[in-house]
DNA sequence: CTGTTAGCGCTTTCAC
DNA sequence: GTGAAAGCGCTAACAG
């Protein structure tokens, strides 16, 4: 902590006046204490003249708010949540307050800890991305009075405010799309962990096959890749999905269908002529791509306002919670991979 | 704030013993405090079975330490300066510290201010990519006691350590090569803004160039783009090169270099037929183009644990000030585009 | 070995 | 209208 920093004492020996009338004066109670304009004005010129900072800390513990809301997300060098970072940082600033991020790499053990030391920091509340295997973690954290939102996807037995993209609704119009190019056989590519988002967005997938009558229960179409060493188990995926004769591709995320294009260029895969692919997210390299590659954008922004606002709700008025899951629309952006 | 959290003060009712003791035994100090094996076990026990997390607003008070540092970056959206605070948080993490972020969308208002959020928060130490127009603001910090570097870009006149790709090497690097291909004219596009970063690719380019002795004076090969409304005046400074038989060109930066490949795809320019291109900064969307795009990848990972590693050396000991800059070398990476 | 106590800088009653 | 003083939860210096 900077020395010498200058605080309400200063000012109030300056002005021979105490500390209270001081401190009412610079956060605005000046009205409702009845205190004279020529007096408060003195105090706000002597404070701007000295450089006054408030100290938030010393604040925060009289107060018991931080003016910190912590943000878990997976990966914050994911473009995907940076930009959600980025939308939720430009809402908690509007408001006056600060955000502190940490990266879960989909460990719930990172998760939880990382919550921790944001509890213990006293934030005002939290957006989290909830990961497989912290269920009971975030079950434990309603009890503790701290307001929180999930973002990206919803955690499993656990009621609380979830703000998600309409992933089935994803899946179902990227393959709905797929079957009216005339595709009869289409695969599948998503993680092997449970991640709610993904394994929605393989439901849409699924129903739509199943409504254009095309779904055949007894033949697994649909790929698990590892999460770790995901590029070997993908290409790998991707050799059998070929072998059997599939016709179209659908990637259940941005790093599955980037890293299928690259496959594809490599080992001379042409798109959409031998097969067609779709892929869900939106990340630049579907527009740089040759052919650029026809996606279902998810609706960041929207999501993330929609958190920020949520949570502000509930810390202005904590009754009124009610643990509601809401879907927002994606964009389905039609280019030339199918 | 959390109500009803546990605090010293139960667990030490519930121990019958003293707040000071209980303190002592939970931030470690039992030994050198000689307090009993057996006392301290029980502290400890009934620490976790109530559940008890320390308010580090109140620690961070009576210490005068927070255990925070801020980041100030561009923009958080932008994958080059997530990664950058995903190696920050890293590193921050293993030394106990948390990261809080702003992005200052190169507006030096926005940076200052956020800065003085953080001051006001009481960060113990700032790493700050510094905007043009910051420099007197940024001056003034050096008098506040607190230790911040740069990263990413000096700021011109303002004594402090400072770690960066080198720039001028990696232009330097780029242009040699595309010379080595036989290019004889190549033209530079870079932002308008003076930022310290891309004026020094643009020094390499320029000192490659004469060297080769293909540098003229008299004929402006340097295109300067607004930063605001980047696409159009980019595509317009395109054009012109064309017209004026440029045979390569060079991005100073992955936006350019992403935005010119989206124009040369939608307007039929065959790349590396028609023309030859490099870029700075290494984009997944430039590994995805076709042609894949060669370029000078910056030093990320090294560039934030350097930043970190010196932050915290002032840290610890603020009389070891050297205010030297840090180039680090980037990386080469050749692929199809020239 | 363990308890007591004085603040860290701020807000907020309550007196005057 | 303004001042005094208590106390947020914690640490550290000093007693005992």
């Amino acid at each position: 902590m900077a020395k010498g920093r200058v605080k309400l004492v200063d000012i109030a020996k300056a002005l021979d006046v105490s500390v209270g009338l001081v401190s009412c004066v610079l956060s605005g109670k000046a009205k409702e204490n009845r205190i004279s304009k020529n007096l408060a004005k003195k105090v706000i010129d002597k404070a701007n003249e000295l450089g006054y900072q408030a100290n938030q800390m010393a604040r925060g513990l009289r107060t018991g708010k931080s003016g910190i809301i912590g943000l878990v997300v997976a990966d914050i060098a994911n473009p995907y949540f940076g930009k959600m970072a980025r939308f939720i940082e430009n809402e908690a600033s509007k408001l006056g307050y600060q955000v502190m991020f940490g990266s879960s790499d989909e460990d719930s053990n990172k998760l939880n800890s990382i919550v921790n030391v944001f509890l213990s920091r006293q934030v005002d509340g939290l957006v989290i991305v909830p990961v497989n295997g912290s269920e009971e973690f975030l079950k434990n954290l309603k009890n503790q009075s701290i307001p929180f939102v999930f973002i990206d996807r919803y955690s499993e037995g656990v009621d609380a405010e979830t703000i998600c993209t309409d992933n089935f609704e994803g899946g179902y119009q990227l393959t709905n799309l797929l079957i009216s190019k005339g595709c009869k056989k289409v695969a599948a590519f998503v993680y092997d962990t449970n991640l709610t988002n993904n394994s929605e967005r393989i439901k849409g997938y699924e129903s739509c096959l199943k409504n254009a009558g095309i779904y055949d229960g007894n033949e697994d179409l649909v790929y698990e890749v590892g999460f770790k060493h995901m590029e070997q188990r993908l290409e790998s995926s991707i050799k059998l999905a070929l072998k059997n004769k599939c016709d179209a591709f659908f990637f259940a995320n941005n790093a599955l269908g980037v890293h299928s294009i690259k496959y594809f260029k490599d080992n001379g895969v042409t798109i959409p002529n031998d097969i067609k692919i779709v892929s869900f997210d939106n990340p630049e390299a579907f527009q740089i791509a040759e052919p650029s590659i026809t996606c279902y954008e998810q609706p960041i922004e929207q999501m993330s306002s929609k958190a920020i606002k949520i949570l502000f709700d509930k810390l202005e008025n904590s009754s009124l919670v009610q643990n509601r899951t809401y879907l927002l629309p994606g964009n389905l952006i039609v280019r030339n991979s199918c």
